[in-house]
DNA sequence: CTGTTAGGGTTAGGGTTAG
DNA sequence: TCTAACCCTAACCCTAACA
């Protein structure tokens, strides 16, 4: 990361003069417009590491070769053609096409949950703003005095807005659920403006966790008896898998 | 059972119809929705022996019996009951509900894990249509010739999607060991997947060092085994002295 | 036209269940 | 006990809608 910023700015001006447009872009480097816009715009926002890179040697390509990539058909219309996973580009993560995906992937940790549940409960749709100020008190929590977060760990408020929008999809899943089977039953529901409550059909209701501490005043009590729990989490479950395994590693040499 | 694709199809329009959500159809039957909406969708994509029946005996009671599933519960609430060990399964298995378990367990063969072995090292993320290659290419090689294959040995593109899935997570999972072994010796390690901030857009590949897991699946057990001791030290060390929190993370679920 | 994002999908990593 | 099959969900993609 040198200075992503000034990148952004060299991007934007590039596209400007070329009067490139982001579809087009978009289109190219099958990094959706929305996506693209956010990142050059906000300046906070962040791409995953795999279309940061894809999008940088689109640049980098269409820059030294004008014209070159955006000749690229709308080469991989989206998805299902069978060919374009066939095309055997040699190397399996990080080449080829502009397109590439995969990593490792991010997992919450409970004192992130926690804090961002008592936002969600406030207020389902933050804005950039909030979701940066989201991301910054989840870090607070997770931080650990000596040493700096890893990409990996670091809360991003593009993981915040993942969440958030991923957390309203999962309860309007379960209120669909729920929706259908009691309609099945011949009763009637309302669905907008009103909270249907819809604890009896399914034991399986949402956190109505009620702590308040959160955003008024990031002073959080929790330091060191939390982070052991997060590293027993994370412990525990390696231990668990992982020491069959190894008993049997160790004894019977496969 | 016979003609999948046209009983798709069916059972599709079926869902059109009636506005009966895959969520929902999923809830009752006990299979999930991803799965559903991949078989309804994919061609070649299939099912358990174990879910298709169930998915079936659903569509045939729902078509003859209007709403009549809708309303079961998703009964069986697999809640961890502390005591659901003692409970002699009353009704678990074929009367009343879809969930069905039944049916042996599938094992793979060793001469079509060989096959998949060598299209693992070619390409791990194979797509729909190069996983009935491989399904195709297994069944042939344990294919005897005067017999058919019996549906629980058959392979199928499904089966070959699980294998791959979980090959990854096993090589990943010992490459974490292995980096938990190096740390707790002193040793650092670069978190895998993480950090490649060198976004350097100025005349630079960008190098694709990625995958540290490249190795063939089984190291050294000797140097292997020798570490166990130390990982089980360190886990061991850690767990107990956050042992008290460790059951309600462990358990804690949302 | 550009920026933003809700909300509809799918894919695949991490862990768990159960034959 | 071992592990195939599964679930859950982070991170994506896309489209439509709106400012």
């Amino acid at each position: 990361r040198r200075d992503s910023s000034v990148i952004k700015e060299e991007i934007k001006a590039f596209l400007a003069n070329r009067r490139i447009s982001q579809a087009v872009v978009a289109q190219v480097t099958g990094i959706s417009q929305s996506r693209i816009s956010h990142w050059l715009l906000q300046q906070g926002s962040d791409l995953s590491e795999q279309k940061k890179r894809a999008f940088y040697r689109w640049y980098q390509l269409e820059k030294t070769n004008p014209g070159a990539t955006l000749s690229m058909r709308p080469a991989p219309i989206p998805i299902e053609e069978p060919e374009w996973r066939q095309t055997p580009p040699p190397v399996t993560a990080t080449s080829g096409t502009f397109r590439l995906r995969r990593g490792s992937r991010f997992t919450w940790r409970k004192e992130c949950l926690a804090v961002m549940e008592s936002y969600f409960n406030e207020n389902q749709y933050p804005d950039e703003a909030k979701r940066e100020e989201i991301a910054n008190a989840c870090n607070a929590v997770i931080q650990k005095p000596g040493k700096k977060l890893s990409d990996l760990e670091r809360v991003t408020s593009l993981k915040v807005y993942n969440w958030f929008a991923n957390r309203r999809k999962e309860i309007k899943r379960r209120a669909n659920i729920e929706a259908a089977i009691l309609e099945s039953h011949g009763i009637d529901v309302q669905s907008p403006g009103g909270h249907s409550n819809s604890d009896d059909v399914d034991g399986n209701d949402y956190s109505e966790q009620d702590d308040s501490t959160s955003h008024s005043d990031h002073q959080d009590p929790i330091s060191l008896a939390v982070e052991m729990a997060a590293v027993n989490h994370t412990i525990l479950a390696l231990a668990r898998q992982g020491a069959g395994e190894i008993k049997t590693e160790a004894l019977d040499d496969d």
